[in-house]
Parts: structure tokens; sequence; C-alpha cells
DNA sequence: TTGAAAGCGCTAACAT
DNA sequence: ATGTTAGCGCTTTCAA
């Protein structure tokens, strides 16, 4: 009796031949049916307790077709960024402590890639999906909706179809960053935006022009620039920007792989920040702190962002008819060195 | 006819329907099987296309058992540390390449979760799965190992089993950090330790041991630190080190989390980096210019870490019988401003 | 209260 | 070259 036994697995076939019952017996047991006989339901349980049974969830989700409790998808457009870290953080404790497993596909903000493992899922038969479809049309992600799938955006919704969807306060939230700034006196403030089409830039874009308005700073569209979120771009614009022959006096970074790479630059420029250059970004980390110099950023619940999603995906796929939900989540301005 | 029919999955059975074939036909087509007539083939494939078929993935693993290519497990000790991340992204580039999803599972460190995803992974019938066990005698994965599943370690291996593994020069990379405080003039030179069980704690700080010894540093064990290889015993072990009677006047950090904890401490004390206390961390991290100094640090080829360990799982994937190897990647100190 | 059997979608052995 | 069929492990009628 070697221990390569204990992981053999073992089926419910097996349960029943030991138990001396029908394998519907043993399933009624595992899915605590009350139509079995006490005594039976022992014995059967004492079995699958010495054979380490473990239901097959293969088989269980070929056999439902869905909502049987076990696998969720995540979608995911970059997993280098910190705030989809923090989500999936939260995503991935909910399900533990409701048993769901997680297909995780990062698609790194390539729609080819994002189709494939739109694909994958589905024929994975997920019971449910989190994910932040690419914009606000993204046709693959709102077909799946079409199809009836339980779906759960976050960070941007779908324009033409109804999906519960968890989403923060962009707008507010770059307006107190941006407003901050010029309440500071800064003058100049530029915005390194992420890919344009995303409404959560569009939103921040707004946030950031409005207060510039209501500051009676005039809107200088050479000070707009737009990337594609990722730490590169902002490498790449906030240059353009310190070379530019009026350079701006401080920067608002859309996310914060492009505050990292805007303070790659500035660094490498040998700027000193705040005198010479001011910068705050969208979205905080948990070391933040500990940048030079400390970071004053506008902090995303991201963590809580992920458990509300899986909070509502759960909910949704035992009740596909429940009405969509759409929940804002606040933003936070948090004041340390860098403005 | 509307968009909803598009997304509803069609079976092998609706194919050769409506091809005017049988399901086995169909199932050849699909898997290039050359006994197969050409326009037989041509005509499945345009259905095929119509349907938008797509094969059912759950049904492929529950017949096959596994080695049917899809499903790779990964888990991961802590998702919160960006070497993980990287070594996710490597994972993942690599999986994709190969048409593999993967199934994430995030222990965070606590051995029910572990065993629960173990228990899961199991029950999906993986293809194969890339891990990081908690330490050397993990039973857990030690008996996966020995049930046959295909299993590559990294960053840690298995001592009671032949297992392929992925893994760093820990000593090497902790000896040339400390090597270079020590030339740097640095006397007490603390170390803070992640969790002490694992095997790469224990090598780096035999390095640091090492190093001293060869600098005719004696060593002081009240310098030495265990933590939990997480941000907040970076936080207090340093604090610890910092109130001691007769400080450090260098840190070597176990881990970038704990490298993290450690600077905030310091930044905390309002300390100054590397006049008042020099800190060299473990890993590097591609923001670790931006911090407060510019970040000294061992850098781990972590992305690599990742390719090489799923390159090495989908080999033997298709090879069970292959001889195992382990593969140490080399690590190299980058000389950033905080020693 | 329990069992027998159909069927989820697929592959592969076997038959034609 | 193609079709028929058994069976992977499970849930769920339907019968007993």
């Amino acid at each position: 009796m070697s221990s390569e036994n204990d992981y053999k697995m073992s089926s419910l076939n097996e349960v029943a031949k030991k138990a001396g019952v029908s394998i519907a017996t043993v399933s009624r047991v595992i899915n605590n049916s009350p139509k079995v006989n006490p005594e039976t339901r022992l014995k059967v349980q004492q079995v699958i307790k010495d054979l380490k049974y473990h239901p097959n969830r293969v088989a269980k989700r070929l056999r439902n077709k869905s909502a049987s409790g076990n696998l969720i998808g995540v979608l995911i457009p970059d997993i280098q960024n910190p705030f989809y870290v923090e989500v999936l953080r939260g995503i991935e404790d909910v399900a533990y402590e409701n048993k769901y497993a997680l297909i995780m596909c990062n698609f790194s903000q390539d729609e080819k890639k994002e189709q494939l493992y739109l694909d994958i899922l589905q024929s994975e038969s997920v019971d449910g999906l989190i994910a932040a479809p690419t914009n606000e049309h993204d046709q693959k992600v709102t077909n799946l909706v079409k199809s009836g799938l339980p779906i759960v955006c976050v960070d941007r919704g779908l324009a033409d179809v109804d999906v519960d969807v968890i989403l923060v306060e962009n707008q507010n939230g770059a307006y107190s960053a941006v407003d901050h700034l010029a309440k500071a006196g800064y003058k100049r403030i530029a915005y390194i935006s992420g890919l344009r089409q995303l409404p959560s830039s569009q939103e921040r874009e707004a946030g950031y022009s409005n207060a510039l308005k209501a500051n009676g700073i005039p809107i200088d569209r050479t000070l707009i620039r737009y990337g594609d979120s990722r730490h590169e771009s902002g490498v790449k614009l906030c240059e353009e920007l310190l070379n530019l022959p009026s350079p701006p006096d401080a920067i608002f970074a859309g996310n914060n792989l492009i505050t990292l790479g805007a303070l790659e630059t500035i660094h490498k420029k040998g700027l000193t920040i705040p005198s010479q250059i001011a910068i705050i970004g969208f979205d905080d980390m948990y070391w933040s702190i500990s940048l030079n110099p400390p970071l004053t950023a506008v902090k995303q619940p991201a963590y809580e962002i992920g458990r509300r999603a899986a909070e509502q995906l759960i909910l949704r796929i035992n009740d596909p008819a429940r009405p969509t939900m759409s929940m804002v989540m606040k933003t936070e301005l948090v004041v340390r060195s860098s403005c």
C-alpha cells in the first residue's frame, strides 16, 4: 500500500461498490439529497473517507453544463499592472471562500489573445466570468453576455448590453488630483492617458479638463498624451513632455504603470520632484511610500473591487434572472510628497 | 438569426449531421488524422466554420484523462510578490503559445488552501502542474509527483522525490550582495530572511554567512531575523533591527516584499539611505530605479524562470518517462544607490 | 429509500 | 475512408 494509491483518483463507482450501494445513492449522499436513509448515508460517508474520494469536477461540469459551482473565469488585460493583481486577489479570496477555482486569462491587451481565451473559457464551461473588456463595444464579451453566461465587468462596462459592473469614480478621482495640483500653484499640468478607447481613460480626462477649467487654467492639448497603459508608454510620453519647448510643471499619470514609467524618465533626467516637476498618479500601491519621493496618488479600492465583483458573480450564477446592477466605488486622494 | 445563436455551443453531433458524416469523421478532421478524404475534410471544415464550432474541452479532458494538451495548473505561494507575477507571466506566455490554459491557484502561504487547490487541480484533471511548494518536504506536492502527474517545481525543489526543478543561484546571489556590502565598508550587516523553512531562505543565509566570513566579519545572530516572506514582516523586523542597542549599518533583505517593507520602516524613521543605513534586496523589480533611493538588488530572471518551467512541463507532459532535470539560473547584482 | 439507465461531448478501438 | 460503439464520471429522471 504505497502512498501512490492515496492519490489515484477513485470514482463514484468504486465508492458504490465498496459501500454496497448504487452510484446514484452515493451521488445523493455527496449532494446532500434528503432522500437517503441515515444509516446508508453514514456508511457511504465512511467509504468516501476511506477511499479519499474527491468528486471529479470535469465530469460534473460536462454533465451539468454550468451552475455546478466550481469554476470561474477571469479575463485580465495586464497582469503586470499591480491594480489588477489586487483585483485578482480580491476575486480569489471570495472564490476560495465559495470553493470556486479560478481560470486566469491575461490577454496583455492583445485582442486576438482575448478572443482565444474567451473561446477557451466557454469551452471549459465556466460557470461565470469576470472581465475587463478592451472597450465599451467589445463584441467578444458582449456576445458572451448575450449568450446568457453570467458575467461581471470590472473597471469598464459594456455599452450595448445590460451587464453587472463594478466601476470606480474615475472622473471625480481625476478631478481631485488635478484640482490638488492646480491649488498647489501648478499651471502647466500634463495628462498622460492610458489607452484612449477605454472609458476609464476618457473619464479621467474629463475630470482633468474640468479641474483645469474650474481653476481657470486653459487646456493645452500638447500637454495631453495618449499611450497604451503600459510602463513603456509612461517612459516615452513623459520624455516627450519634458522635451517640449515649454514643458509641463506637473504630470497627472493615468495609471500606475504610467506613473512608474514617468518616474523613471524623471529620474533619468535628474529632475527633482516636486520642485522641478510634480507628479501625481491615478492608482496607489502599498509601496508608494517607498518611492522617490513618496507618491501622491488617487487610491482605488482594488482589492475591494475584486471582492465585490466575485460576490456579484456568484449571486448572478445562482440567480441568472436577477436585475443587473452597477456599483461605483469611491476613490481617495492620498497626499504624500510628489506634489 | 440573432447573434445569440453565434454563441450557443455546437457539438460534434451537430457538425456531423449538417455535414452528412459521422461524428468520428468530424473528430478525425479536427484532430488532423491523415485517414480522411480530402473532399470530406473540406466539407467538414466548412461546416465547422459555419457553425463556429469549438471543441468542448471539458468532454475532451473527461475522455482523455490527461495529456490532451489543454490545461496547466499553477500553484503560487503569494501573488502579491512581484517575483511570482513575473514567473506567472513567463508561464502564461509559453502556455499561450502552446494553446494551454492556466488554472491559477494562489495559496497565500496557507497550507490548508494549498491542499484544497491541489485537490481541485487533480479533480480538474490538469495535464500538469507548476508549483512552488511550501518546503522541501511538502507531502502534498510530493504525493502528487508520486502519482505520476507531470510537475515542475520553481524556486524550491522537493527532497524526497525526483522532480524537474528550476532554481536560482540563491547562495551565490546572496554572497555577491553581502560581499558588495562588506567591500563597501559596512560592518554590521543584518539579514532579514523569508520563511525559514524555505530552501531559498536557507541558501541565501548560507551565502550571507559565507560572505561575512570571507570578509572577516564575525556573525552576530541578533542581526539575523526570520519572517514570513511578506511585506509586513519586512516592516516589523526592520523596526526591531533599527531599535537594537547596536543597530546594523546595512540590511540584506531576503526578498522583494521584505525589501519594500524595510524601506517603509526606514523612511518612517526618517533615516537616510545609504549614509545612515544601507540596504540591498534579493530580487529586483523593473521599477526599482524609481525607489528612494534607486535600489541595489540581486536580480533573478523571474520571467525566464516561468518560461523555462512551462517549457519543461510541456516536454514532460509529452514524454512522462524522460529523465528529470534541474536547472539553475544565474543571478545578477544590479548596483544602484542604496549601498 | 434505492437502483437502473440515459446522456453530457468526446476519442479510439473495432468493424465495414 | 468512414461508421458504430463503448466509456470517461457524473446527475437525474423514471421505476421499483
